[in-house]
DNA sequence: TCAATGTTGTGACAATCATCACAGAAAGGT
DNA sequence: ACCTTTCTGTGATGATTGTCACAACATTGA
């Protein structure tokens, strides 16, 4: 696929005309991580937008005694490195090749460019900054309010909504996560982690297929753990 | 003090001439609220813009059952209400009047219309989105990572951040909310916010006067719980 | 000024969950 | 195919912290 087709499924780019998109394609430079590879230190200064095009990150912060929270997991036509672009801070993040990834960047400056001259994608970006604020009051909500199996519950329908695939009303998730990430979005231990999924196991809500996991009646289970 | 000179004070709007100002200001309305009121409900759809002229304003989920978890607290020249407008979901968090407060209202059309016409404010308002997305994520990552102890500090250094005057070094946050926003706040019990307080007193970090409260050396406590 | 209501302090207890420890399973490299 | 490393399952244990209960204190309004 050319960069301007993966431009166009990109939300924040999708509202351009072709002629527009070849433009800033043209200032994008293509780089590919190794699973497991730094991609953004917390400490660096932000200079650079990023286009996921294939493979997945992590977002992530760490604790001085090297605990890890994952803030959330980014796959395909996901981006990152705004943040600090817009409002000068350094990064708040770090960011790690989850799998194999293979993005496209975009300068400061050309970032902010785009942003001047194309006031929809400044619009566009509004409304996905809104939407991941959303995800994160949720997020919060549920780190303040929930017991641990509420939390992973709510965990794997992240990752359903992410990266699942709906089958007449069941949702696969194919690739899951270790269980130490899982436990870190959730804000909870590895081995709780094991004996929880165990536990929705045992209540026939999800099925465990190596590295796969479907969830039973997506719809129902989101009520479960609204 | 005039709505203009309100609206300069807000960062998103203090790029703007004088001129411009008043094109907007004419197009707000003023309100007011009594403490305890609810300003927007979390069911309802979003159509409004608000800016706080006086008074403070809680931001809030509820539970099921009818636990709150408070997201932030907001005072004068902040705002809310654009989550909504921005992507068009419907409202995500509740907003509470936490004293007596006034506001100054646009519509959504008139909101929307300023973007369009004014990149600037476009622009401002990532920046302030940006900075709330890092704060949430801090937020999580305490929740996730620290001790109740922890949590209950972080708070205590959000409300300085927002509301406090420093005095040679030492923070002095004046009308401290209740135990139980504090605990709202924190994810934790009330109970505990009570014996964490008298905790921290008693290792001479804090000083509780009344409503008041006094942090010592502020750099110090800040560093103490990261 | 005195109820009445709202807020805070504190003890006792129980439940949840993190941690430690280790075995078994799976994946990856040579 | 074999060894090494990484990941997962599971028991035992203790610490943290939520919950309940109630007293003391503060604030509000009649």
């Amino acid at each position: 696929m050319s960069s301007v087709q993966h431009l166009r499924n990109v939300p924040i780019f999708s509202d351009l005309k072709d002629s527009d998109l070849n433009i800033i394609s043209d200032k994008m430079i293509s780089r590919a991580y190794e699973k497991g590879q730094m991609i953004l230190l917390e400490e660096s200064q932000g200079e650079t937008f990023f286009i996921i095009v294939s493979g997945a990150v992590k977002v992530t912060r760490l604790s001085d005694d090297g605990r890890e929270v994952i803030l959330a997991i980014l796959g395909e036509s996901d981006f990152f490195g705004e943040m600090s672009l817009l409002d000068g801070e350094g990064r708040s993040a770090n960011i790690v090749a989850n799998e194999d990834a293979e993005v496209l960047t975009l300068s400061r400056r050309d970032f902010l460019d785009c942003l001047e001259t194309y006031p929809k994608i400044a619009i566009a970006l509004l409304e996905e900054l809104a939407i991941r604020l959303r995800k994160s009051d949720q997020h919060i909500e549920s780190l303040s309010l929930s017991d641990s199996e509420h939390r992973i519950a709510i965990t794997l329908i992240r990752f359903a909504q992410e990266l699942g695939t709906i089958k007449q009303g069941d949702v696969k998730i194919s690739n899951l996560p270790f269980q130490q990430d899982i436990a870190n979005m959730a804000g909870t231990s590895r081995e709780t982690v094991s004996r929880t999924l165990k536990l929705l196991e045992e209540k026939d809500l999800i099925k465990k297929h190596g590295k796969d996991l479907i969830i039973y009646k997506f719809d129902e289970f989101r009520q479960l753990f609204s």
